[in-house]
DNA sequence: CGGCTTTGACCTGCGC
DNA sequence: GCGCAGGTCAAAGCCG
């Protein structure tokens, strides 16, 4: 640490294994059946369109209020049936009590039947409601649990012909002092060593460098992820968008090639929360402002913020994960197949960034192309260095499915145009999605510092102080 | 008075 | 080694 350590900014980060913005991919499940239970946006008003499954959710609401009024029409017309004081302007004749008391028992009837007949409806949508989620959730486990295995394929390969035991992952300099990466040069080390030459020496040598290799891969790939940051273009008269975190401000610099200056902000939901984001504005088209998130969040986010976390995880931890694949078969590789598989409209454009040190995420939500697919862009860059962009049509409506991976394959570009509409729409969608994606990027980054955290307790060798981190860090 | 913003100084990494 | 640019610090000032 250069400077005095004087400042309480939350430099000494403590790691909050009950952080919600844990885990990647499995817990997003739960999270992403939470999300489900609930709006969004608490206080917008969705459209039943913006996701096959509220609108599923929404129409059932709609039929159990339907039930509802029914039940309290016939109740109000019980009541009223025989006092004519309330506004039946509708009805012109007059006719007997008796006959009324007559018409209001047929009335019932057919009510009753209606009554009985919406109660059965309401029980199939549920059904339909309940099988939906239930394979949903299905398809994700298996989306995840085929992810896993290419992704082990994938690295296990490639490091079996790259990497012997003290070898590393090609890993860029920067993420090399990472704790983590140093835990695995000693490990070799520390294993008792067999006679070579025996079976159980091969076997064991074999298993052992496909665990260690898999662990690099793994640890490496945390790493990266840790560092990994989510762009997000918006549209955005504001200074800075709303996303339901609290930020403070720490810095202003005056960006080169960019009239606008950007500013730098820090989360201050919760102390010591290591999040970070910068805000700047294009220089080209002023209306447009570019959020750059950094970190994990070590707090629970707020719901709007945490509420596309599920249905962004898969997407972002593909992408992530396929990104990580080098070279020019990453876009071909298995994770790229399932990217595209579970991103059906994505193009095979890519971008490269040279500059970013760091595996980036860029959502632009600022095209006005409608009915243009959406973009999904994983270079086939000499990475780390790669950016990866997803581009959403803005609210002109454009289809997307951003927003619902895990579904998209059997929706209709039609229901996801509509979702992607609706959804875009949300002014704090941009915001409270670029949260959500970076809270689940650094998600795994928690998890890896957890375990970071174990090693550096039982390895007695290792320096792992705070200041060693930030100094990783910078 | 506490929290936030502003802003100049400082640090670090990178390219030449 | 030097200069540049990006990122961060922290003192000073502002504001409710």
């Amino acid at each position: 640490m250069s400077k005095g350590g004087g400042t309480n900014y939350g430099e000494g980060v403590t790691l909050n294994s009950a952080s919600s913005s844990s885990p990647l991919l499995p817990s997003s499940l739960s999270q992403y059946t939470a999300v489900k239970e609930m709006d969004f946006f608490s206080g917008e008003r969705r459209s039943p369109a913006a996701d096959p499954d509220l609108g599923l959710k929404a129409l059932t609401s709609s039929r159990i209020k339907e039930e509802e009024d029914l039940t309290v029409d016939t109740g109000l017309n019980l009541l009223t049936g025989n006092t004519g004081t309330s506004d039946r302007s509708t009805v012109d004749d007059v006719s007997s009590p008796a006959e009324d008391f007559k018409g209001s028992k047929s009335e019932m009837a057919a009510m009753e039947a209606e009554l009985a007949r919406v109660k059965e409806e309401n029980r199939k949508l549920k059904e339909t409601l309940n099988h939906a989620i239930t394979s949903h959730n299905t398809l994700q486990m298996h989306l995840i649990w085929l992810m896993q295995q290419h992704h082990q394929l994938n690295h296990g390969e490639a490091a079996d012909r790259k990497i012997d035991c003290g070898g590393a992952v090609p890993v860029p300099r920067q993420y090399l002092d990472e704790p983590s990466q140093s835990s695995t040069t000693s490990r070799c080390g520390d294993r008792p060593p067999s006679p070579p030459g025996s079976m159980d020496f091969r076997l064991r040598q074999s298993s052992t460098d496909k665990e260690i290799i898999h662990e690099n891969t793994e640890q490496a790939q945390e790493a990266i992820m840790r560092k990994a940051r989510v762009s997000v273009r918006a549209r955005s008269e504001s200074p800075m968008i709303a996303d339901g975190c609290q930020w403070r401000k720490y810095g202003q610099k005056m960006a080169k090639g960019n009239p606008c200056p950007r500013a730098y902000y820090r989360c201050t939901m919760a102390a010591g929360c290591p999040v970070r984001k910068q805000v700047q504005r294009c220089a080209e088209d002023r209306s447009i402002l570019t959020t750059t998130y950094e970190g994990s969040h070590n707090h629970p986010l707020p719901p709007a913020a945490v509420a596309m976390a599920s249905t962004t995880s898969a997407a972002v931890s593909m992408l992530l994960s396929g990104s990580t694949a080098s070279g020019p078969e990453g876009l071909m590789s298995p994770a790229g197949f399932m990217a595209r598989a579970v991103l059906p409209y994505s193009s095979s454009m890519a971008t490269i960034s040279a500059s970013a040190p760091f595996p980036t995420v860029m959502l632009d939500l600022t095209q006005e192309s409608r009915g243009a697919a959406p973009q999904f862009q994983r270079p086939p860059a000499p990475l780390p260095a790669a950016q990866l962009q997803v581009s959403l049509p803005g609210r002109g409506g454009g289809g997307s499915s951003f927003a619902m991976p895990a579904q998209a394959p059997s929706l209709s570009s039609d229901t996801v145009s509509a979702a992607t509409a609706a959804i875009t729409a949300d002014p704090s969608f941009t915001a409270a999605l670029a949260a959500a994606i970076s809270s689940i990027i650094g998600a795994g980054s928690l998890q890896a510092a957890a375990r970071n955290n174990e090693e550096s307790k039982s390895s007695a060798n290792r320096s792992n102080s705070d200041d060693g981190d930030r100094n990783a860090a910078h």
